[in-house]
DNA sequence: ATTTTCAAT
């Protein structure tokens, strides 16, 4: 990914109409992750003028993780770091895909919440994936230099923090602590 | 909430 994306996606200032999501696979042995750098990628959101259009991101990184038949006899770790956090829907599909697949983990760092339906059931898709076991969290500025490092053309430059990052990203993560410790009903 | 949130003008 070039730097001017992912500083106009990621910045969690900002409400762009796409979504980015970078991710890398590891495998667990024991208490030691190891990287799988071959199928580190990222996808984006693509709308219906698009080829294979219109799906929202997490669509295209099931896509890529299904079609890597990770071996059911290991033990794998997903990591994600994406500008929108999941809609209620693709909340619900990474859901069933992890029930689907007990030998895979998921940890969902987002830069912002995303919270654009009518009904608030986005909550309720977050919360059931986390119930499922995946972990959520609001990208910190070390998340955002995290993902700068291993997925970002940096050419070299380190990753600048926006003025405002760290009050929003605290601000976030109440928000969203909020709504993971809700009871579900 | 009255909001330019994975668009559509």
């Amino acid at each position: 990914m070039d730097r001017y994306t992912f500083i106009e996606n990621f910045n969690n200032q900002e409400r762009p109409f796409k979504t980015y999501l970078c991710f890398k696979v590891e495998r667990l042995d024991g208490d030691t992750a190891i990287p799988l750098d071959e199928y580190k990628r990222f996808v984006r959101s693509k709308g219906p003028d698009q080829p294979q259009g219109p799906h929202h991101a997490e669509f295209y990184f099931l896509e890529q993780i299904r079609s890597r038949n990770l071996d059911q006899n290991q033990h794998y770790r997903l990591t994600c770091f994406i500008s929108w956090s999941p809609c209620y829907s693709c909340a619900h599909n990474l859901t069933t895909f992890l029930k689907e697949n007990p030998h895979i983990s998921l940890r969902i760092f987002a830069s912002r919440l995303y919270t654009n339906n009518r009904f608030g059931w986005y909550q309720r898709g977050l919360r059931e994936l986390q119930a499922a076991g995946a972990q959520i969290t609001i990208m910190t500025s070390q998340d955002f230099e995290h993902c700068w490092e291993t997925f970002v053309d940096h050419r070299g430059s380190p990753f600048q923090p926006w003025e405002g990052l760290e009050a929003k990203s605290q601000e976030l993560r109440e928000n969203l602590q909020a709504i993971l410790r809700t009871q579900q009903n």
